[in-house]
DNA sequence: TTTTTCACG
DNA sequence: ACGTACGTGAAAAAT
């Protein structure tokens, strides 16, 4: 059987020019998109070796659709300056390596790809559609695969007709009514109003088709959805027939002349060389380097190309990517026994996977192990596996001797000791390892990690699977580590960190329940009496928790002037409020409102669902923030009010779980601005700390020319407003509108301050032109962040790209020396009565025996402030008391 | 699910 | 002319 390729230009093309970095010729034509096309086109040719090919595009007349439907694609954005040209480009560097290409006028790539795909099949033809754009799907037959675009053109996800239904529960051709009811914002099709995809593929479950969906508009739960589809029908017949691909391109296509042919070396070098595609001809001749000396070559292939023509690429020195499949092999109780045993004294690096009981793993039980061990896989049933089986198990987990990779450390520690378990000896945990390569990621789950060196989606239909994927990709993780540096971060920080994390979510914190309850009864009384006035000045009751609502009454039925829109109407946030406060006297009570109904819901109401026993146990999460930071998650404690006294005052209400044990908080002081001095060398800001000044007032008196002692408080508060912003990016508008102080008063600031520390000038524009060099910035542990906005076409995204750039190696430096300072601290309080509880980012909470409150508060204030030395010192202050309200400052004697 | 708002460092 | 300070998580409404 034949194989053709046939491949979206248009798509591919605009993928890789968001995709890649701008690259140029020395005259400085554009070139990043021939780069990523022609990469991708090699790399096809040697993993796919077609018998045909073709790359279809769009011609830029009006097409047959704008006829049918004046607005389509009306809001598609003018195809940028730098993207435009590369077309013609890439046009030429096909024609130089004999790849066919078809046009067609008044027709898209998209039914040029259809119809070639259609007489394909008559061929009986295998056909493979490469594109990134989901319309495509409804190609797919038994006989055509197609591959769409994942993240750049690099990857591609494989949709087969078993792929497509386990990811939307769709056969191909309901793709046009997916599209007919949710349409596609990027091509102006409308579809439904108030239908996204959830609601379209819980449509099409049970109905089918659109027309269906139309016809049964009645049994249709919702009743704006009902009445949106029956209103929007003749739109959604409309959407659904221009997402449908014409098969019938009236055009001459003879398949034949699709056939590969070698190019011609000559011309293939000389348009390379014009363009400068070094990479591309580097991949060119790594491929046709002659088959002698590739010995290493001796992978499981299961390919099914026994009747391949000649065609011109020879065996490449790629690896596979496929994963090979491990046998599973079973044991009885003895044999468990017997192999765990030898595993243990052959000290037999193993991988480990597992599935719990659902929900939050604090409260999870183990249903199931899957073990790798030596390309063989095992699975253990737990919950009727032998008890003398459970025992030699757990010796095994807790032999620290003994390598374990696995796929998230924490959340198994944290399972483990629900089963009265422990775990040592890892020594790859796969989620942090993933993060360390990019922070940015979202999902660490068994199928995302695998995914990230195996193309497609894997699909594990047993743990042994699973547990087999994960210890192939396991070595190509450590790869792409050592190649970004990461491999000590990962191991000397972030994998012992997340056994301290689970035992600080496993301790808890105190939380006194009933005096929770007796604040929310104090709140809501309250609420209601602001609740009532509200209603009687507005002169009609509604709903104050509704911002749509409020807007309505604030600017319509009373008629103040709107300050500010969001995209769906009026703003009522608090700063607009404030500016409101002289209008009306509604508005100082709906900030009340606001205020107290905030703390009911999130605090009192949120925090009393989460106490148990007396506890609220927190879930750290390590692998979310894009600069190394933790987050806290169900319930976040890492957000409990301090600001403001009516909420600061919640804070009676935790203290140390441990009876008669007192708490200890212990923060950096400015920690992030001693950060910017190290980085910078700014003469100024290190003899600040150096001298130990109050750093605000130091600015204060630097920007405003005057010495220390006469600084008053405003200039104090516009100054700490000036470092704030430092931090963050400093921007004339964040300034002014911070502070409260017209534009030009900013910028005023802005200058002065720069001109008294011009080492942070300097500093901060040299951060900015290495991050554009290098596509990243690190901090100082050597963590990795890529700042792709920075290359963004967009300018607004490229100005958030540099912020990020002055940002990140501040705040994730910060992070950095917190995480390291934890380490320290909890080794060092081992032999105390005392245990780590919170780390709010630049504050650890820990609680302690009284009577050893002198000799922890000094360990902990000591292990801060030298877990990393910089060119500034850092200082730690440390406070006392019953509950995290009633803190006293506590000093510690040297 | 997305949007708005607001709590923290 | 536009849309801006960096990093998070949760609740509620509207869809």
């Amino acid at each position: 059987m034949s194989k053709i390729l046939i491949l979206d230009g248009n798509s591919l093309a605009n993928r890789a020019f968001y995709a890649l970095p701008m690259l140029t010729t020395k005259e400085g034509k554009p070139t990043n998109v021939l780069h990523g096309f022609m990469t991708m086109l090699l790399r096809l040719l040697a993993e796919q070796k077609p018998d045909y090919w073709i790359v279809a595009f769009d011609k830029t007349k009006a097409t047959v659709r704008i006829e049918q439907f004046a607005a389509y694609k009306g809001n598609r954005k003018e195809t940028p300056d730098a993207l435009r040209p590369q077309f013609d480009y890439l046009k030429e560097v096909l024609a130089a390596f004999a790849v066919p290409i078809i046009e067609c006028a008044g027709y898209e790539a998209d039914d040029l790809i259809a119809t070639v795909t259609t007489k394909a099949e008559e061929r009986d033809w295998n056909v493979q559609i490469y594109t990134g754009d989901r319309d495509a799907l409804q190609l797919i037959s038994p006989k055509t695969t197609v591959y769409l675009t994942r993240k750049g053109i690099s990857e591609v996800d494989e949709y087969n007709e078993e792929a497509l239904y386990a990811k939307y529960q769709l056969r191909p051709a309901q793709i046009i009514d997916l599209k007919g009811l949710m349409g596609d914002a990027s091509d102006n099709i409308p579809g439904i109003p108030g239908v996204g995809e959830k609601t379209a593929l819980k449509l099409l479950g049970e109905y089918e088709t659109v027309e269906n969906v139309l016809a049964h508009s009645d049994e249709i739960k919702g009743k704006k959805l009902q009445e949106n589809i029956r209103t929007y029908a003749d739109q959604a017949r409309l959407s659904k027939k221009l997402a449908t691909m014409l098969h019938e391109v009236p055009l001459e296509m003879d398949l034949e002349k699709f056939s590969y042919r070698r190019p011609d070396e000559a011309e293939f070098a000389t348009v390379l060389d014009k363009y400068t595609l070094k990479n591309v001809a580097r991949i060119w001749h790594q491929n046709h380097a002659e088959n002698l000396d590739d010995s290493k070559e001796a992978s499981t292939e299961n390919a099914d190309n026994q009747d391949n023509p000649e065609t011109a690429s020879s065996e490449n020195t790629n690896t596979n990517t496929l994963l090979d499949g491990w046998p599973a092999k079973e044991l009885n109780s003895e044999e468990w026994i017997q192999q765990l045993d030898n595993w243990r004294a052959a000290k037999q690096p193993v991988t480990l996977s597992y599935k719990i009981t659902p929900g939050n793993p604090h409260w999870s039980r183990v249903l199931e192990w899957g073990i790798a061990v030596q390309k063989n896989t095992y699975s253990l049933l737990w919950a009727e596996a032998d008890p003398a089986v459970k025992r030699s198990f757990a010796s095994f987990l807790e032999d620290s001797e003994v390598s374990k990779t696995v796929g998230d450390g924490k959340a198994l520690y944290s399972v483990l000791q629900n089963e009265e378990m422990t775990l040592r000896g890892v020594s790859l945990d796969l989620s942090l390892a993933a993060y360390l390569i990019n922070p940015t990621r979202t999902k660490f789950d068994a199928v995302e990690l695998v995914r990230e060196y195996v193309p497609g989606y894997p699909d594990f239909s047993s743990l042994t699977e699973e547990v087999s994927a994960l210890a192939q990709v396991a070595d190509r993780y450590k790869e792409t580590l050592e190649e970004l540096g990461l491999t000590a971060l990962l191991h000397q920080v972030e994998e012992p960190l997340s056994f301290v994390l689970a035992r600080m979510e496993r301790t808890g914190i105190g939380v006194d329940a009933e005096q929770l309850k007796s604040f929310g009864e104090g709140l809501t009384t309250e609420l209601q009496r602001l609740e009532q006035e509200i209603y009687l000045l507005a002169g009609e009751s509604f709903n104050l928790n509704s911002p749509h609502q409020l807007g309505h009454v604030l600017f319509e039925t009373l008629g103040l002037p709107p300050v500010k829109k969001t995209k769906t109407g009026y703003s009522t946030d608090a700063e607009t409020l404030e500016e409101l406060k002289m209008s009306h006297p509604i508005v100082e009570n709906v900030l009340d409102y606001r205020q107290l109904s905030k703390l009911m819901s999130t605090y009192v109401n949120g925090l009393l669902a989460q106490i148990k026993e007396g506890k609220i146990h927190t879930t750290f999460q390590q692998t979310v923030t894009a600069t190394g930071r933790l987050s806290s998650t169900e319930p976040n404690l890492q957000n409990i009010p301090i600001r403001l006294e009516q909420g600061r005052l919640l804070r009676k209400v935790f203290q140390a779980p441990h009876k008669d044990w007192v708490l200890l908080s212990a923060d950096y002081s400015q920690i992030e601005l001693r950060i910017l001095a190290h980085y910078s060398k700014d003469e100024v800001l290190s003899e600040s700390f150096a001298l130990g000044q109050d750093v605000h007032t130091r600015t204060a008196s630097e920007v405003f020319g005057v010495p220390m002692e006469e600084v008053t408080k405003d200039m104090r508060r516009k100054a700490k407003a000036v470092n704030f912003g430092l931090v963050y990016g400093l921007t004339e508008f964040g300034l002014s509108r911070d502070v409260g102080i017209p534009r030009k008063e900013a910028k005023y600031y802005i200058e002065k301050y720069f001109d008294r520390y011009s080492g942070v000038k300097r500093y901060l524009a040299e951060v900015v032109i290495q991050a554009k060099e290098e596509g990243e910035v690190r901090t100082l542990l050597n963590r990795l962040r890529r700042i792709p906005e920075l290359r963004h076409p967009n300018r607004n995204q490229r100005q958030f790209g540099e912020r990020i750039a002055m940002n990140t190696p501040i705040q994730g430096t910060a992070a950095d020396i917190m995480k390291l300072a934890m380490l320290g601290v909890v080794q060092a309080l081992e032999p105390f009565q005392a245990d780590v509880l919170l780390q709010v980012h630049d504050e650890l909470v820990v609680q302690v025996a009284p009577e050893e409150l002198d000799q922890v508060a000094k360990i902990v204030k000591e292990e801060m402030e030298n877990a990393f030395p910089l060119s500034v010192p850092l200082t730690v202050e440390c406070k006392t008391g019953r509950n995290w309200y009633e803190m006293e400052p506590f000093f510690t004697d040297k």
